[in-house]
DNA sequence: ACAATATAAAACCATATGGTTGAACGACTC
DNA sequence: GAGTCGTTCAACCATATGGTTTTATATTGT
């Protein structure tokens, strides 16, 4: 478990590959669509798809020529799960306060 | 707000880090005390907590001559909030069946 | 003043990561 | 059967990461 919070962590430090988390969020979509709206090779974005499916966060299927993922939420449950041992620190009033303080900072920026 | 998940999910991807979070979540400690559990060098150590620093996920202030740092949990929340955007995808039936039996697998290896 | 402590900083190494290009391959189309 | 499409694979490159050791710098205790 602890190997597999460190695949799914990974995998979700790349906004390439959170995109296409995003993407697979409303349905099913070949390699192909998935890399097409990056900029980048092609085989680079194959890459990414490897990398989400490694972690387990991805599931493939052929479909003729074709290659189909699908979103697999399990391992963004164990995430979610980990995280939210932390909800009281960031539910606390102090850590609300400073949250506050740091986004009026950002703001006068 | 993206490059900042991108420093989050990268700080959790390694189980020294998380390891340190969770002795934070404790109380304050100084880089010392958050190096000594591990195998490894002080100055190895040390370096992951500069990187939960520079992930903002730990502030550091001098007490002394230790470094006394605390848990801040703003960014975890960030990263969870990220997170619940696929909750109605875990929760699913569907893919609560599918967990299942994925574990049940699991246990019979 | 001196020694010990806590930490930082620099240089270095091996391996991983994110990207590229080009070649190969199976599956459809004609 | 030939070409094209979707995809994988291999080789390569630059940079980042996780670790090491050594050196330096405050701070504290004697």
């Amino acid at each position: 478990m602890v190997e597999r919070l460190d695949l799914t962590f990974a995998a979700l430090a790349d906004p390439t590959r959170r995109a296409m988390l995003a993407s697979l969020a409303l349905g099913e979509r070949s390699v192909g669509e998935l890399a097409a709206p990056h900029a980048m090779s092609f085989a680079g974005a194959a890459k990414h798809v490897g990398v989400l499916e490694r972690a387990g966060l991805v599931e493939r299927r052929k479909a003729g020529r074709q290659q189909l993922c699908r979103l697999k939420a399990e391992r963004l449950r164990e995430a979610d799960e980990w995280l939210r041992q932390w909800e009281r620190f960031w539910l606390s009033t102090l850590d609300r306060l400073e949250a506050i303080i740091v986004e009026d900072q950002a703001k006068l920026k």
